[in-house]
DNA sequence: ATAATGACAAGAA
DNA sequence: CTTCTTGCCATTA
């Protein structure tokens, strides 16, 4: 092991975001932005697609799919998978070919 | 150092 | 509702 790559395979700035996604309570979701604004209150570092990029590597290992865009929704191909989940959980969603997510009722805030 | 790429966001039309 | 434009910032080539 070099003497980096302990505190760097995730990097703190992945730790947080994965931390905080897997504290969103079943039910309720939180937004890359959001969480984006909290890392940075602690960090000074990152964006919402900067949260995405951390999602789309580490995403697997925390409850994803409570971590949507500002539209309540995901991608195409990971709504898919999404929607099974928010039902289960009795997330508050719309119906209809493309369902998304009703922020307002469900969004949850980042807890610092 | 520049350029292209994303699980994004907000505003304009 | 959709599509387009700008801004965003870490990562990768």
């Amino acid at each position: 092991m070099g003497p980096d790559d302990a505190a760097e395979d995730l990097g703190e700035y992945a730790e947080l975001v994965l931390d905080m996604a897997a504290k969103i309570p079943a039910g309720q979701v939180s937004s890359y932005g959001a969480i984006a604004a909290a890392v940075r209150v602690l960090t000074g570092r990152g964006s919402a697609r900067t949260v995405g990029a951390v999602m789309a590597r580490h995403g697997d290992e925390v409850p994803w799919w409570r971590v949507v865009n500002a539209k309540g929704t995901l991608p195409e191909h990971l709504r898919t998978r999404a929607v099974p989940h928010w039902r289960s959980e009795g997330t508050p969603m719309t119906r209809g070919e493309s369902p998304h997510v009703n922020m307002r009722e469900a969004g949850w805030s980042p807890q610092l």
